[in-house]
DNA sequence: CATAAGTAAACAAACATTTACTTACTTTGC
DNA sequence: GCAAAGTAAGTAAATGTTTGTTTACTTATG
């Protein structure tokens, strides 16, 4: 039997988040991507069963999973709270930067009700996203280090405003200088790690 | 000549937000927001060019407008600055929680680049948005209160977690009991402003 | 009545998905 | 060794549906 061609798969994942960060996930189109890949529309739904079985494996597969392996890269929960708060912030800043399209569709996750949904879900049958972090604050609050605030609420004070900024960052790629450097990340990551400390 | 009917104007907003809230940007079609708003779609057309410009006036007159005179409603630039964080931080809370599908399209602004470019534009035409704002990041600098970052990195470390609690907020509206209270948000913002003093 | 607001029904274009067919590689029988 | 059968990958073109938008007509009020 004839194998599959690797490279095509590839191709339409690849394009796929080009088209997403480019035109936004509402004009992303199956005709539009088959013909952006130089494939016939046929060939996604023999590797997809549909578009939302692309769109959420896209996300999940191509993007969450990556991201998530990126940010937990030299990390342990045992790290003491500035350490360990670091290094997630400059895992997480390196990998965004240099993965703009995967950027594009993690911002999506959150206003898409269909990506959402499947976050959700995901979170729940292959075991919670981000644990090691989730550890990291349980103990911090045990030691005594920060105050017991729940977990989602250290994710909004300790990470959103990261996110931001790597969206301030590619604004700044189409302007003439770059104003969100690695300094100015470790900078900010102080600021957050001086408030959130007791 | 037959009067304008002002509630049919009212309910096509009001309607449009609803679906864009439950079911996502990319599932309001023009169609169906007729037949949800018990109109005929050419009346739509009456009131908007197209749906490019129904998407925009939405996003920059009813949500965007609104949002910015109820956070700066008894601000002033002359504040001092955990005084005027705080104000900053309760005006936006309250408004949010309290106009979900505001919100609800506000995080869109992010993600879809319709509205983004939408939001540049009205930014440069009518003066910038959150002017006084800004005018109280440069009196803080001055005054050697905060470190003297650029404006875009402010908005990203005092206001980015806001909004990831408002999104905590309503996530917590389908759960038990919810977690982020009014006193918690005045928790995080005292956290919050403890980071970026010198 | 004059006129703009409003409607029901229809329009072409674009959409996700399928049908009918071809291609390219593996396996099998000799 | 090797050709032909078998099979899934892949294609071009078309499917029915939904999309944004318009046409041709009706309604309500100054």
């Amino acid at each position: 039997m004839r194998p599959k061609n690797l490279e095509k798969e590839e191709a339409i994942r690849t394009i796929a988040l080009q088209i997403i960060a480019e035109e936004g996930l509402e004009n992303l189109t199956m005709q539009k991507l088959a013909k952006a890949a130089n494939i016939s529309p046929r060939t996604i739904y023999i590797k997809y069963k549909d578009k939302e079985d692309l769109l959420i494996k896209l996300f999940i597969e191509e993007v969450l999973g990556p991201y998530e392996t990126a940010v937990l890269e030299n990390f342990h929960a045992s790290m003491d709270f500035a350490t360990g708060v670091k290094k997630l912030w400059q895992n997480s800043f390196r990998y965004l930067t240099r993965n703009r399209t995967h950027f594009a569709l993690l911002q999506n996750g959150k206003t898409s009700p269909l990506l959402n949904k499947a976050y959700q879900q995901a979170n729940i049958e292959q075991g919670q996203y981000f644990k090691p972090i989730h550890q990291f604050f349980k103990q911090q609050v045990k030691q005594g280090v920060v105050r017991n605030f729940h977990q989602d609420i250290y994710r909004a004070l300790l990470f959103a405003p990261l996110l931001e900024l790597v969206n301030e960052y590619f604004d700044y790629t189409e302007r003439p200088k770059q104003i969100i450097t690695e300094k100015v990340i470790l900078d900010c990551c102080e600021a957050v790690i001086k408030g959130m400390l007791k």
